[in-house]
RNA sequence: GCGCCCGUAGCUCAGCUGGAUAGAGCAACGGACUUCUAAUCCGUAGGCCGUAAGUUCGAAUCUUACCGGGCGCGCCA
């Protein structure tokens, strides 16, 4: 939050060695300012003397003991100094700190926020499971990182929508009709032959009898049975997803029918666009379409010999559909194995006239449980056999989201079952949540012993001078950069780490200090500080969509 | 065969788009509850960042080649 200081200050300093002739006039200063690692080199860090060096043919150590003796005039550090073979170390004056954390619980959390987005409008399409079966442990994965990443773009500056796209015009559904009419005929007294590639869950056999237990009008014929129960079992399946993911605290704007694509002709005019341009062309008796133009990729088939659309057809439309709809960027949210879809897709939209840059995508690893400190089931990918709903029931909202946020979202996940249903300090859900509920219980205590609550607000900050204190000061601060950063970035894991890290602080300062105490004006500065604490636990793990407990 | 992702402490993982002596948590060991919640804290130990070159002031991070694991490469959906 205070970077732009240390940002004003370099600037400033170049100025002036330009001025009295120690750099070339024009010279144009690039440089990082980033958090040191260590506590010991300040609170920010610059490397403009080593991007320098090269230009003005001197040592970084030269460049910077130059640049740190012009900045010395500065009244907002306590120091600035040389370091190492050649950063430039800021220590920003401690009333600096005190003032940004009152300014911070003035304004409330929301200060914190950086605008990233500039009001972008942004399209977030998840899940997207067919409804052809339940939600299985990997789709609860990619619902958790699509939601928080929605909440984190919306706190950033955008726009956002979250959607869920159905392939309700393909093969999947009447897949779906045909196993379940053969499961109805089973079970009412046909002997028949259920094939391998149809639907092999028991799920099926259970939409089936319900079926027969409502006594739904199933038509005689068996076409006319195969899609009236295609229709009853995926609205049924549908409603199941929409109960999981609903328990699960993720919602959609909007659920996308593929068949409405149709519809509208939007499928038609993709097609017409991409003619137009010599983008699409024929070749034995089928429509390709130009991937190479584009990307590194084979052509891909758009119109199949026989007449029949490909799904890419209708992917392109879909994304046609969303920028028609004003979405200035598109986020698509995909299992990883479907990552060899990528390349054509973004051809695609290039071929629409957008930039690449305007579809970004998220690939979800694997999910794999682990009981007993053994895999469950018997491949690596038991997350397919596993639904979301069995490690709902058995962990829990909070831990399950948490634990999908534990990871970047493209790398496999271990997900430890016992860990996640522990109530111990083993499990980081409760670690933050715990730190929440201990400041929630010092702001009781205070009220007990009859401390003005409302008076805090205008606490003098300047008595918090404790090493800790600074530091958590430090800390809370850093949120904004966290927010930018993961949302620039679509890492929602950051958050996750973020907060361990922020609570650890305070577990750490709460041990070692006493926050209620007889020196009133202490207290209520200290109660300032969490405030200001417990504002950004809750900011995050809000985002998170974890409960924030006030006892525990 | 080609492409994408991953390889960091015994285990699970971070590492802020190239920075300083590579960090957490768990497990191991040793400590701290008559004091705001011990679901916590403090300390010790643990490393050739898969391997080898390259790029430069500087590489876990970028390039290339290998090794090992995962996943994709259809006029399938």
């Amino acid at each position: 939050m205070l970077r732009k200081i240390v940002t004003k200050i370099i600037h400033d300093a170049i100025e002036d060695a330009r001025n009295s002739g120690l750099v070339p006039p024009d010279i144009k200063p690039n440089f990082i300012i980033e958090i040191p690692r260590e506590e010991g080199f300040g609170d920010y860090s610059t490397n403009i003397a080593f991007t320098l060096a090269p230009v003005l043919k001197k040592k970084p150590v030269d460049i910077a003991g130059m640049l740190a003796g012009l900045m010395k005039k500065s009244t907002s550090c306590n120091s600035i100094e040389v370091a190492g073979s050649g950063f430039i170390n800021f220590s920003l004056k401690d009333e600096l700190w005190q003032q940004l954390l009152a300014d911070v619980h003035r304004k409330g959390t929301e200060s914190l926020y950086p605008d990233v987005g500039g009001g972008k409008k942004v399209l977030i399409e998840f899940v997207s499971a067919n409804p052809t079966g339940p939600l299985h442990i990997g789709h609860g994965r990619g619902a958790a990182v699509g939601d928080v990443l929605a909440n984190i773009l919306q706190k950033t500056g955008h726009f956002v929508q979250k959607e869920y796209y159905i392939n309700d015009a393909g093969r999947q559904i009447k897949t779906l009709g045909r196993s379940t009419f053969l499961r109805f005929k089973e079970l009412t007294g046909d002997a028949v032959e259920y094939e391998k590639d149809l639907y092999q869950g028991d799920y099926v056999r259970e939409l089936a009898g319900r079926a027969i237990e409502e006594k739904l009008p199933v038509p005689a014929d068996p076409e006319e049975a195969v899609s009236f129960l295609a229709q009853f079992a995926s609205r049924a399946i549908m409603d199941g997803i929409e109960k999981d993911l609903g328990d699960f605290g993720v919602f959609f704007d909007n659920f996308f029918l593929e068949s409405t694509l149709y519809a509208s002709g939007i499928v038609d005019e993709t097609l017409r666009i991409l003619k137009q341009q010599g983008i699409a062309y024929e070749n034995d008796g089928a429509l390709w379409f130009k991937t190479s133009l584009f990307e590194k990729d084979e052509d891909r088939v758009l119109i199949k010999s026989d007449g029949e659309n490909t799904y890419f057809t209708s992917d392109i439309a879909y994304h046609l559909d969303k920028f028609k709809r004003s979405f200035d960027m598109l986020v698509d949210i995909w299992g990883s194995d479907h990552h060899g879809y990528i390349p054509r897709l973004r051809a695609s939209v290039q071929a629409l006239g957008r930039n690449k840059e305007d579809l970004k995508f998220l690939l979800i690893q694997f999910v794999t449980l682990i009981k007993e400190g053994k895999p469950v089931g018997m491949s690596t990918r038991s997350g397919e056999f596993t639904t979301l709903r069995e490690v709902l029931d058995e962990v829990g909202r909070d831990a399950c989201r948490f634990f999908f946020l534990m990871r970047k979202s493209d790398a496999h996940l271990e997900f430890d079952l016992d860990l996640a249903r522990k109530t111990s300090n083993e499990n980081p859900v409760y670690y933050i949540q715990y730190a929440h509920a201990r400041i929630e219980s010092i702001f009781r205590n205070a009220a007990d012993a009859g401390v003005d609550l409302e008076a805090i607000a205008g606490a003098d900050c300047s008595l918090l001078v404790l090493k800790e204190e600074l530091e958590l000061i430090k800390w809370i601060t850093r949120y904004h950069g966290v927010l930018e950063g993961s949302s620039r970035n679509l890492e929602p894991h950051r958050i996750a780490f973020y907060l361990i890290e922020l609570v650890g602080r305070f577990h750490s300062y709460y041990n070692k200090t006493r926050v209620l105490g007889t020196d009133i004006e202490l207290t209520r500065c200290r109660l300032l500080l969490l405030g200001a604490l417990r504002g950004v636990i809750r900011d995050g793990l809000g985002l998170i969509g974890v409960s924030i407990p006030e006892r525990m």
